[in-house]
This record gives structure tokens, C-alpha cells and sequence, in this order.
DNA sequence: GTAATAACCTACTTAAATGCTCGGACTAAT
DNA sequence: ATTAGTCCGAGCATTTAAGTAGGTTATTAC
């Protein structure tokens, strides 16, 4: 069993989509820079979320990913799944053939062990977390300073342009 | 947050101990032999396991490890994290300075899948575990196959002296 | 039609961790 | 004195994460 950034970035990443859904795609850019990653590494992550069928692309200019299902049909243990961190606690996938075809003592604990955690993943929504107090509350953070961002650069142009003339 | 065969050895271990309490210190030949773990390792496991103090070592012959505290205040979780395996989710170790200071957006959510996680392993002690059903099987299978080979070895000296007489 | 945008793809790199092995030193019972 | 065990450090092969770099293709806007 794994869970490290990889995982994490899938899902905030998914989540970005939902937060930002009917405004668009939404291009990795975007994503990048709201969110703190890498935009190669969210190239690849995606890669394998597309693969997945979670997101859909749109490409060119004003292209980007929006999500491919309902926010509610989408929970975050497929998303983990997606980029291959899987949840499984058990070393054997469940076939019980731990130690050396046998059983190992410990089989069942570690099964039980992923049953919760899958069940939990399994249980929380795109939808869920887009309406939650803490979720919402970082989300409006990143908006305020991503459109301020926005502006700035504009601004910047703007000026720039002025000063061509 | 990881959950490899490491973890796994050292519970396994740790049951091991458990299931054989009462019978004087059990040496790590005998659990690398029992539960198919490389003795090297086991023996690396065993310091982190005696440093955490949830072990108590007797050297020389007839030496061996045995628990350090009873088997029912010894949890699941206290051996995973022992060997520095840690079962918490979120990669700012819940300081909430996951993006450059400030909380992630997915924040939250690990915390909460770590308070799962931990909770449950948390909740289950090495009593619990002696107890179970399918762990008296597969011990009961370790102790058959174990004990035969100790006889056959036996019975092999006992040959080989015979041979030398 | 040309430039810009953004998805898409492949390959490489760095760093860390796992799961071992090996060799030896210390300690205690026979 | 020998032997059975714990203790300890170094080293090694493999895998993975995480990120870099460089390019190609599709689509829009000018």
C-alpha cells in the first residue's frame, strides 16, 4: 500500500476540476499554478486519468480537461486507483498466497485493513468535497490570488503595449 | 504514507512472539524459519522493535526476544509505526503547510483517511489477534510444520551421532 | 497561412527507500 | 572453548517517485 504526493496531486487536481466545472476547460496551466505542481508531472498524471476515462481534453487554444463524469459519480478511491497507487494493504492482492502459496498470520488483518480504507475512499465524492467548509474555504483563497494573478499579467501587457506605442 | 512488507514482517513477527509467549525467549531463527522473513532483516526490524522498547532481548544460547509489555497493550499501529512505517496520509505530517505554507486544498480529506486508518489499527492488539480464528489456523499449521522439522533434524543428529559412534 | 496555445508523448535524471546479504563483534550458557 | 544467539555497520540491487527536457500534433485566432 502506497498513498504519497502522487495520489494527493490526482486528487487535488480532480478537484480543481470540479471546484472550476462550467467555466470551461480548464487548462493544466491553470492547475499548475493554483494548485503548486509541476505541470509536466500533472501532464503525466493525467495522462493515466484520461486513460481512465475520468477527464475528457479539449486541445488548442482555450482547450484544456473537464471532468468526464457527474462530480458525484466520481469517487476519490477510482482517482487514487487511476494514477496507480493502489489502496491494497495486503502484499499478495488478496490471494492469500503470502508466504510462499500458504497463507501468512497476518493475511486477514491486512485484508480487513483495505477493506476500510476502500470503503472510506470509496464513500467521498468530487461532490462531497467541493461542498465542504475547509474545501471552500482554500478554493476562494486561490481564486482571489489566481484572478489577481490574472490581472497583474494583463495589466503588464497593457502597459507593455503602452509602452510600444 | 506506506504499508510494504516491512510493516507487515514486523506485525507478523510481533504475533509470532505472541503466540509463543510463555515459552521462554524465541530466538529470530525460529520466526525467519516459521514465517518465511530473512534472518538479517528480522534482525534489523528487532533493533527499531527494542529501541521502541516493545521487545526485550536475552543473549547467548537458549536467548532470544520476548514481549515487553502485555500482549493486549501492545496495538497494531505501535509495531507498524516501530519500524517507521507510518500510516499517516498527509505529507505535511498535519501542520497544514502543505502548498508553499498555506493548506492544500485536499487537506482535510488525509487527515481524515489518517484518523481512519489509525484508529483502526490502533484499535487491535496483539490479544485480539492471538484469538482469531483464521491466526489459530495458520499459527497451528507454522507450529505442526515447525516442530516436524525440528524433529527430523533432531531425529538427523540423532542418525548422524549414531553414525559417528 | 502563420503564429500561438495547449494537449500529448517519450526519454531521462535524481533521490530515496525497500529488502536483502555479508562480515564481524559481543555475550552467555554448556 | 565452543556454540548459539543478539547486536551492528556497510553495502547492494531494484524499484519508485517526482520532476526535467524536448519534442509533436491539433486547434484556434489573427
Amino acid at each position: 500500500m502506497r498513498l504519497t504526493t502522487k495520489g494527493r496531486y490526482a486528487v487535488t487536481a480532480m478537484l480543481d476540476l470540479a471546484l472550476h466545472e462550467g467555466q470551461g476547460p480548464i487548462s493544466l496551466a491553470d492547475i499548475s499554478e493554483r494548485q503548486g505542481i509541476s505541470l509536466s508531472y500533472l501532464e503525466q498524471l493525467f495522462a493515466k486519468l484520461r486513460r481512465n476515462s475520468l477527464v475528457k481534453s479539449v486541445r488548442g487554444p482555450g482547450g484544456g480537461y473537464q471532468l468526464n463524469h457527474e462530480k458525484q459519480a466520481i469517487s476519490v478511491a477510482q482517482v487514487v486507483d487511476a494514477v496507480n497507487e493502489s489502496v491494497e494493504a495486503t502484499g499478495c492482492g488478496r490471494q492469500g498466497d503470502c508466504q510462499n502459496g500458504e497463507t501468512c498470520l497476518t493475511h486477514h488483518l491486512w485484508c480487513d485493513l483495505s477493506n476500510q480504507i476502500h470503503s472510506f475512499l470509496n464513500g467521498i465524492s468530487l461532490a462531497d468535497l467541493v461542498v465542504r467548509k475547509d474545501v471552500k474555504d482554500v478554493a476562494d483563497r486561490q481564486d482571489r490570488r489566481h484572478s489577481s494573478q490574472v490581472f497583474l499579467t494583463a495589466t503588464d501587457s497593457l502597459l507593455a503595449d503602452k509602452a510600444t506605442v
